[in-house]
DNA sequence: GAGATAAGTTTACTATTGTAAACCATTCTT
DNA sequence: AAGAATGGTTTACAATAGTAAACTTATCTC
């Protein structure tokens, strides 16, 4: 057991080749070629720079197995999503989470079984929640600072 | 009243500059350089940069009012929010945007209000939700695939 | 009016990303 | 064993992004 902390950027075109490898584990350059032929119109040698760079860094893993090489991944798909996630929520101010988190539950479509989830959760928020959330914002950045109460 | 309709890419160094315009409006390139002096460590000349790189992408518009540049945004902070969003959305299974938006309300302080404003949410998108969302996702790329309900 | 300022435009330079050919080493294959 | 196929490594090359200096033009100031 080993939980490699590795936080790199993973551009667009490597996501496609790491939902391969989160999906199905342990893969071979060739599996990965396969599965992505026909959605991304790639050569071969794309997908193997592609591999590459994620070995460099640090987000995939090589062994050598007989005459081949696995590829495994260091960083689940949960964790590259939280992080992707937080680069939004980064990026706006927090008094706003709320609303986006809003935004984006209207425009997708979810199942009973989500709507049920997502109201538990939200449940056991009501514990934690606060009464305003507090800006973190830059002055300048974000409005927050323009009205409101004294301080 | 003219929406201009753009969907060009903002970075993390432009979106800086943008939060600056979407707040204050109609802002002249001093003012963004001197809110964003303390936070960023940039020089003006990197500002400049920004401000014409998003004008150039028409993110940004430009007018001459006097001897200044007046500096107005086409694209509302909440389009870009959204822009951004879904980009995330389009790296998942979509049987899995419940979770990760589970995973976003967990991991984000929200105010009581917050709580009951997506509450109300999910109660209204319960007349549209599905017993089971369908999967969009390339065979290979998501384990919706691989159990389940004969196709 | 001459130099100092301010503001926009050009040019610059490095790193990252998308995309891939070329190259090299190792196994099949016949 | 020689050539084909496989798989990884190097090199390549344009576009985008981060960061900023240099240049230009037009006011401000004394």
């Amino acid at each position: 057991m080993s939980t490699i902390v590795v936080n790199p950027h993973i551009t667009d075109a490597e996501w496609e080749v790491m939902r391969v490898v989160w999906v199905n584990g342990r893969v071979t350059s060739k599996e990965v070629i396969s599965i992505l032929k026909e959605k991304m119109d790639w050569k071969q040698a794309t997908i193997k720079t592609l591999l590459g760079r994620l070995v460099e860094k640090g987000v995939l893993n090589t062994e050598q197995e007989g005459r081949k090489f696995i590829y495994t991944t260091n960083i689940e798909e949960k964790e590259a999503v939280g992080n992707y996630t937080d680069d939004i929520f980064n990026r706006i101010c927090r008094k706003n989470v709320g609303n986006v988190v809003g935004s984006i539950i209207e425009d997708h479509v979810l199942s009973f079984d989500d709507i049920q989830r997502l109201e538990e959760i939200l449940e056991m928020k009501k514990a934690f929640a606060v009464a305003e959330v507090d800006c973190q914002c830059t002055e300048g950045q974000c409005d927050c600072h323009l009205h409101h109460h004294g301080e």
